[in-house]
RNA sequence: GGUGAGGUGGCUGAGUGGUCGAAAGCAGCGCUUUGCUAAAGCGCCGUAGUCCAAAAGGCUACCGAGGGUUCGAAUCCCUCCCUCACCGCCA
């Protein structure tokens, strides 16, 4: 959620940045909002004055009664009923003007910054880097979900039969590889210093409010009503709430967490090759990397974490580019996002396993998530996160790319976790 | 699932109708004392909204959440949520 302050004090910059991700009829939404502002603002003051009058008066009306002068207490108590239903009524207002203004405010998607590119569609996100060669695969090589019936690594049908498609058995050398990248990727962040947590995968309203996965994408969440918790689509939700109604010391920023959890999205509406085999899936695993920054360097961070990612997936081998994200790409709540993308070489194409991003204070502001700063004010921090890695694509790339006559080579750096070198 | 206890500031914890945004202690910050450390003394020390150019300061709200009683509620009443303990069950 954005601030109403950072659009009272730079409107038109707001606006332009607004139009960037292109949001529709931008000046007038946030004309609208201010205006709103203001009226919330006026009712409040309104409403503050009264109480201090009716506070005043009922501190008078004890004295009164000390005193034993009931006659007069009572004159006062008359008039404090008046007061009385006078704020009554703008209680009511101003719980109206507040909801009027979070209304319109939410509806707001972060600013994009300035270095986002403009457009509308993912052609117009920005290569901003490539690395390694695209594999020329031998004949008879075949996509990953051909590879892990062959092999037996994973059973998607029996899957199918324990709960439904898009939840594989892994199996074998499948599940080890798992289990090895899992291990690799944590170890690689502990390396890089971040603290490795371990948090619930099943959350309240409250956590799936503060990252903002509610009220809107309710839909993307699995829900058990029964005790209405919500299972996380990402180690995002419960490592970002961890710090939610928090102030952080300023030297203790940032705040660095890792996290291995598995993931779970209903994607409803999904179907055809984009999901097969292990492309989309219900549920997946994956590490995560969340930082809590002060805003003065957020964007140092962003691209430190940026090229965190880059370097687990040039220590895999596999070819890989960077995008910068173009504003009609972006999520409603990034500043700036980079994409990560591996080249999937049997199916000949490009699959995202991470996406690195700065929400700025957007994420903060419903979290109440602030640091103290020199002059002991409180302020937002920022927020950042990004996956290293999400794990079936990557198993996917390292499937396809490595696949040779001999079988499967495991990535050397994998070796150690996995104990085989080869698939086959 | 059953029974009981309880939710107060960073923590511990007092507070049963006005003088309570809240005692006291601990932690933290500043100063004094001190060869250093420790100890001691003094002062400061919740969050948010709003007014003021800003500081100082003023006003308002917040003692789990939401209602209610009252001129006045942390305190009384109702509903809900949560936590803890013990028992049962399961691992």
């Amino acid at each position: 959620m954005l601030q109403v302050s950072q659009l009272k004090e730079n409107t038109q910059e707001s606006i332009d940045k607004l139009n960037k991700k292109n949001y529709k009829d931008a000046d007038a939404a946030v004309a609208e909002v201010i205006k709103l502002d203001d009226d919330r603002k006026s009712v409040q003051t309104n409403l503050d004055n009264l109480l201090a009058e009716q506070n005043n008066l009922a501190a008078q009306i004890g004295e009164l009664f000390k005193q034993g002068k009931k006659d007069e207490a009572d004159v006062l108590k008359q008039k404090t009923l008046e007061l009385k239903e006078q704020s009554k009524t703008l209680v009511v207002e101003l719980a109206e003007a507040e909801k009027n203004l979070y209304d319109k405010l939410v509806l707001l998607p972060n600013l994009p910054h300035s270095s986002v590119p403009f457009g509308k569609t993912p052609q117009d996100n920005e290569v901003v880097y490539e690395h390694g060669e695209i594999p020329k695969l031998y004949d008879k090589a075949t996509p990953h979900w051909e590879l892990t019936t062959k092999y037996d690594l994973i059973d998607f049908e029996l899957g199918v039969k324990l709960t439904g498609a898009g939840f594989p058995v892994y199996k074998n050398k499948g599940a080890k590889l798992q289990r090895a990248l899992i291990n690799f990727f944590l170890d690689e962040a502990e390396k890089a210093g971040y603290i490795e947590v371990q948090p619930p995968i099943l959350v309240n309203e409250d956590s799936g409010f503060g990252t903002g996965q509610l009220p809107d994408k309710e839909g993307q969440m699995y829900h058990c009503t029964v005790d209405n918790f919500y299972l996380i689509p990402t180690a995002e939700v419960p490592v970002t709430n961890i710090y939610r109604d928090t102030i952080q010391k300023k030297e203790d920023l940032p705040v660095k967490n890792t996290a291995y959890t598995p993931c779970f999205r209903r994607e409803a509406g999904s179907y055809g090759k984009d999901v097969r085999g292990l492309n989309r899936l219900h549920q997946f695993d994956k590490v995560e990397i969340v930082q809590i920054a002060n805003p003065e360097n957020s964007y140092t961070i962003l691209e430190e974490m940026r090229s965190y990612v880059a370097g687990l997936l040039q220590k895999l081998e596999l070819p890989f580019r960077t995008l910068r994200l173009c504003g009609g790409d972006m999520s409603f709540a990034s500043a700036l996002t980079y994409d990560m993308e591996v080249y999937s070489a049997a199916q000949e194409k490009w699959l995202e396993v991470s996406s690195v991003s700065n929400f700025e204070s957007f994420q903060s502001n419903r979290l109440k998530l602030r640091f103290r700063d020199e002059d002991k004010k409180t302020k937002l921090c920022h927020t950042l996160n990004g996956s290293a890695l999400a794990l079936p694509r990557i198993v996917a790339a390292i499937l396809e790319n490595n696949q040779t006559e001999k079988g499967i080579k495991i990535p050397s750096v994998l070796v150690p976790y996995t104990k085989f070198e080869w698939i086959n």
